[in-house]
DNA sequence: TGTACATCAGTGAACGCGCGTTCACTGATGTAC
DNA sequence: TGTACATCAGTGAACGCGCGTTCACTGATGTAC
């Protein structure tokens, strides 16, 4: 019977939900080179052999939380961008919206961040399913472009020559609809605010930049303009 | 005599030395969370009690290895500033030079880069001592603009009004002679550029940016210009 | 509806391994007289 | 220059701990007839 089938599987989605969970209490206090099967089905009051039922390795529930790092992290840019069309931001306004919604995730959830972001786990290498997930707060931030590029064009800041063929390329392959300069300046926007992410977040600004909120809302308007964003 | 204590002091500094190395090699293979003691004695030929006569803990092993590492990026800096003053270089061309060289150096030292830009070590706070190292490239940054200003004058973009006394701050306690309008570009750029060299260094420019060298050229142009040098 | 069977979660022991740190010690190197 | 002594690097055993993964197993839950 469904309902039969289902108590099964539904007592295997919460477990699995109890370990992933757990795993990520301890990506907190340990990081994710250290994080430990045994001390998770400790901690669940489970055998550590039980573990494998769920997943084959320790390396599949590192997958299994980067991909769900990668997912609620683009679900909070998209969850933003969405509030900020319904309220008739331009573009330029959702892009401030989009990066601060990343920046809150990011101290919401900093070993997440850490995880997907930071050094990569010595060892273990991401298999090619983290790939989509992982592209989703740039094809926001894509998607703003296209819109504003669409709707009233974008300021372009011209690429030096020797650079034109890898910028045709990346705007081809990546951002179809895009102009190349401006695909340059997008790769280079979305790296660039990783980093002021990061270093807020990683402690590099302590002692530099106190009034953190302000200086990031700034930081986001300069790259929006970077990318050929206007303000009205 | 100099000499006799010269021979033993000589000794304990290659040996330190030796470990230092060793754990280096071990950084890249297995990363600094999992930084062992034992495995680098084991890899010298000593018994692992040995190398608690020259660091008192694993965690005085990884604070010297991180001051190390840092020292080592701010001498690739300093070093590819003066050669650019040498070459009479303006102040832009200076910046993307030693942006260059920070590329170069974490290109070249990819594990080195990860422990000090990287996720922190869980369970691990740097003391007071990384401060001053890990300043070394801001303060050659700092100085092209102060040589800027001071010859030619700096292109300035206003910050908003709520900003204006966190800029004023920063400018007066950390680059003192520059405009706060500029202090808060200066860190922002600063930002920026270890965001570009990390993500390249981490893999998310994989499938993005394939042409990376005259990809960051640019990248590096911009940043320039954003902290309001020009080019003649 | 009742029964035989298959599926599957979870157990507990074991394998073989690694870790940081302490401690009493040996023996070589350096120092002071 | 020679000798007694102090310093110090390095040893080897031990403490108490943790790890990922395998395997034969038990017993409950679900399925087919």
């Amino acid at each position: 019977m469904t309902t039969a089938q289902g108590a099964r599987a539904r007592a295997r989605m919460e477990v699995t939900a109890a370990i992933k969970d757990e795993a990520r209490r301890q990506l907190a206090a340990e990081g994710a080179a250290k994080l430990s099967l045994r001390a998770v089905a400790r901690e669940l009051g489970m055998v550590s052999s039980a573990l494998y039922r769920y997943f084959p390795s320790r390396d599949d529930l590192l997958t299994a939380l980067i991909i769900d790092a990668y997912d609620s992290l683009g679900e909070a840019a998209e969850a933003a961008h969405v509030t900020a069309v319904a309220a008739d931001a331009v573009p330029a306004q959702r892009w401030v919206t989009v990066c601060e919604a990343v920046r809150g995730w990011a101290l919401a959830h900093p070993h997440e961040y850490a995880l997907i972001y930071g050094s990569p786990v010595p060892g273990y290498s991401a298999p090619d399913t983290t790939i989509q997930p992982a592209a989703r707060v740039a094809l926001v931030l894509i998607g703003i472009l296209l819109d504003a590029f669409e709707r009233r064009g974008l300021a372009r800041t011209p690429v030096p020559a020797d650079l034109a063929p890898e910028a045709r390329r990346m705007a081809d392959e990546l951002m179809p609809g895009l102009p190349a300069e401006v695909a340059v300046a997008m790769a280079a926007a979305w790296a660039q605010l990783f980093g002021l992410v990061g270093f807020e977040l990683f402690g590099q600004f302590k002692g530099v930049v106190e009034d953190r909120d302000r200086f990031f809302r700034h930081a986001a308007t300069q790259l929006a303009h970077g990318v050929g964003l206007v303000f009205p």
